[in-house]
This record gives structure tokens, sequence and C-alpha cells, in this order.
DNA sequence: ATGTGAAATTTTGCATACAAAATAATGTAA
DNA sequence: TTACATTATTTTGTATGCAAAATTTCACAT
């Protein structure tokens, strides 16, 4: 045996990151509240490091607090997402730049197989496994930037893109077209070309957000029709947490 | 009278921006230990919500968590400085292109006027209104590119730098450059010029590096002569905390 | 002196307890 | 029935208590 006991991380930690999986992968829904004795019960611990590891969920924007009312899964607006994917774009663009300038002879071997691997997926139309790829293949790239401040904050944000859970990509065209960009950045990789390669990721994420954006008017437009008047925005519009300005 | 009680704010908001302000100023040093008990007594508070506030800035990256040893404030190797000034120019470039593209004419005109009185900060060599007034211009350019995403992104990650507590530019030669990038900067604004501007502020983001970066070396070597023997690397290194990769 | 190890103290981590606020439930009047 | 006020219940926010871990203290041997 390796390792019989190792409590090292503390409960806090691993709480946070259970939160952190259901909110991403949608077993909490947008603006779900939390409702802090149910989900102590659910992670086995009292409220104590629960209300601990909701606090850092809040800080990296995951969940909004609400005075004396708890919390809720974040729910983006899409104006909030268009922000988002804004922020997003400008990290990718930043990690393309820097990668190009870093990125070993291998990782290129590596991404360009993923890429192959990608556009085989495409072909059996083998979503699950395009959507790995796809990730594995903006990590790989992200990882080439050899920036670890980078990586953190990329992943804060992005996480609460993942949460918003969008399962798209169904339109042919659009997704062909994502398929040419990325053959389009595996090749400026190839050539180290960063600010070719940092365009390219820019465009990549602007259509990604109108494929998402279209995606969230559609399911609003339903549940719209299924339950409420035409109201028109979701619960929060501004997500504006604690900063500290220079 | 205005507003008798507005409790509104939960304590642990408070108690959190309390401690951000401490760590920002430098009241906390770098790589200080976070006593509980004393700070929650400092705040008037019990140690739940002190506690909990603390969590919050480990996920904004201010203080690192240590198991069972409680908290220490962030304290940034070189590289570490390296790696968030590299993603606070590339959130700086973003912010440019947008403002660039969304910033109205009073703003421009505001803008221009602050560029100004730094100017006249620098030749009456006042420092703290320089720095105030250089804190306003990169603040009104982020917030003309209208993204609170954005803002709330640059202000995490810079909140970590100013940890830092980097008093700099006594290098008049430098000083002078900067000051040159900032014209460039308001005129690259004034004609919407967004790529220009992008470059320029990341441009402006490197030599400010450069400068902080050799700051940190000139204190390091001071106190390895006075304490140490020729060690090398502050505490941590990586500052790798929580990620949800997609 | 210097190093080592055991006991004492402090500090952290988690659970529980209690007050205040919010939500739900109930009853009453229109 | 609906609207509204009132009470009961739940839920949150904060404080306190207690065990485990870490740190310090101090005695002792080298």
């Amino acid at each position: 045996m390796s390792s019989p006991k190792l409590p090292a991380e503390s409960l806090v930690l691993k709480v946070a990151q259970q939160l952190r999986d259901m909110l991403v992968e949608g077993l909490i829904a947008p603006g779900a509240k939390l409702n802090e004795r149910e989900l102590a019960e659910a992670c086995a611990v009292s409220r104590t490091p629960l209300r601990e590891a909701v606090r850092m969920l809040a800080a990296e924007g995951l969940v909004v607090l609400l005075p004396n009312r708890g919390a809720i899964a974040v729910s983006l607006s899409k104006q909030d997402a268009a922000h988002t994917f804004e922020v997003i774009a400008g990290l990718e663009a930043l990690s393309g730049e820097l990668a190009a300038q870093r990125i070993t002879d291998s990782e290129i071997l590596e991404i360009q197989a993923l890429n192959l691997e990608m556009r085989a997926a495409f072909l059996r139309r083998d979503l699950p496994s395009y959507y790995r790829l796809n990730a594995q293949i903006h990590a790989g790239i992200n990882r080439a930037a050899r920036n670890p401040v980078l990586i953190n904050t990329y992943g804060q944000v992005n996480a609460r893109l993942q949460a918003l859970r969008f399962r798209s990509n169904q339109d042919t065209d659009k997704w062909r077209e994502a398929l040419m960009e990325h053959d389009a950045m595996v090749d400026a990789l190839g050539r180290r070309d960063g600010p070719a390669l940092s365009q390219i990721l820019t465009r990549h994420l602007n259509t990604k957000r109108d494929v998402v954006l279209a995606q969230l008017s559609a399911a609003e437009s339903l549940t719209a029709s299924e339950t409420r008047p035409p109201v028109d925005t979701p619960i929060n519009d501004t997500l504006a947490t604690q900063v500290t300005q220079p």
C-alpha cells in the first residue's frame, strides 16, 4: 500500500472541490439556492466547513452571497456570459502568444495528435469525446504558456462558463467552422506564430460565444413560453463582488 | 439623516475588506502569519466570520492556506511576480482593445486631463499624486472597457501585486519612459486605435514588471546580506490553488 | 554551548449552540 | 376566494466549546 492515511487536505478544501464539481457539472443548477444544512449533510460535515467552502466559491464567482439569505449558484445573464467570454478570449489570446514562444516540439506533436483525434470524434459525431479532446487541446496550450497564474485565472473564470452547461455545436456548420479554426490554431502553433495563434483563438472564442449566447436565447424563450410572461433578464446582472482597485 | 442603520453587508464581507486592505497596504507583510485570535480581536468579531473571510482571501490568492497551520499573507517569488505581470499585461491589453471601441468622448477628455495632471506631478516629483493619477488613468481605461468581469478579474490579480508594496520609479529615466508611454497611450486612445493602445499597454506593463523585479532583487540581496546565507528563492513558488480545468 | 526529547501551551479545525432574520403556515376579515 | 396580519418554523449568521495538531518551553544529556 502507498498511503494508508493522508488527511492532509483540510476538509474545507475537499468540500469546496465537491461543491465546485457540483456547480460545474450542473448538479446544482444556476440560480439554485444552496441550503447549508442540506449540503452539509450531503458532504457529511458540519455547517462550519461547508460555509467556509461556500465563501471560497463566492470569491471565485461560482456562487453569489445574498445577505441573510445564504448563497445561490451563479446564474449568468446573457450580458454576463458575453463579458465572461470576452475575458476568456483575452486570456486565451495571451496563452496562445506565450505558448507559441515556449511550447516544446513534443508538446506540439501531442496537440497535433489530439487535433486529429478530435477530427475523428467529429466524423463519428461523438460529442463527449469531441468535448474532452477540445478541452485537452486548450488545456495543452494553456499549459505550454508556462504561467501558473494564467492557468489559475483562466480556470477560475472558465468555471463560471462551464456552470452554464451549454452542450452545443449541434449546428453542424458551426461545428465545422470550429474544426477549421482548430486546424488553423494547430498550424499557427506549429509555426510558433504567436500573433496568428492569438488572433485565431480570439476569433474562435468569439464564435463560441455567439453559439452559447444563441443557445441561451433559445433556452430563455423556451422557459419563458412555458412558465413566465415575456420577462427578459435572468436573476443577477452584475455579479460584481469585491475588488480592490489600485 | 440618511440611513441610521444599514447592517446590510454581512460581517464577513466587512472583515474580508478590512483584511484585504491590510494586505494590500502592507499592514500585514508578505509571508506574515495570520493569527486567528489576534485578527478576530482586532476586527472585533469572533473567529468564525474571520475564518470565513480568510478563506475568501485565499480563493482570491491574497493569502495561502497551510493545512493545520493557518494562513499566511501571500509572498510572491520573483517568478510569481513575473507570471502575475504577464497576466495583468494580457488583461490590460484586452482592456485597451475594448476601451478604444467603447470609450466616450468625455471619458477621453477626462483621461487626457488626468495625464496632464500626472505630468505635473512628475515635474514636482510628487510621488503620491503620481501614483494616484496613474492608477486613475488605468482604472479609467478599465472602466471604459465596459466589462465588469474584466474589472473584477483585473482587480483580483492586481491586488496580489499591490500587496508587494513596491514604491518605485525612483529611477528618473524609467520614470520618464513611463510618462512617454502614457502619452502614447492617451494618444492611441484619442485615435480609438485599439491594437496600438493594446500594444502600448503591454509594453508599459513589461517595463513596470522589469522595474518591480529589479526592486525585488535589490530588496532580496539586502535582506540576504543582513540575515541569511546566500539563499535564493522566497517562500512559495507556485501559489497554485484550486482550479477546475475544462 | 548545543542538541534532544518530553511536557506545557498555543493554535487550528471542526462541531455545536443560540439569537436574529427570513420564510412558511395559519387564521381572520373583506 | 383573496388579501393581509400574525404566529410558527426554518434558515442563516455569529459565538462558543472541544479535540487534534503544531508550537513553544524547558529540563536534561552530550
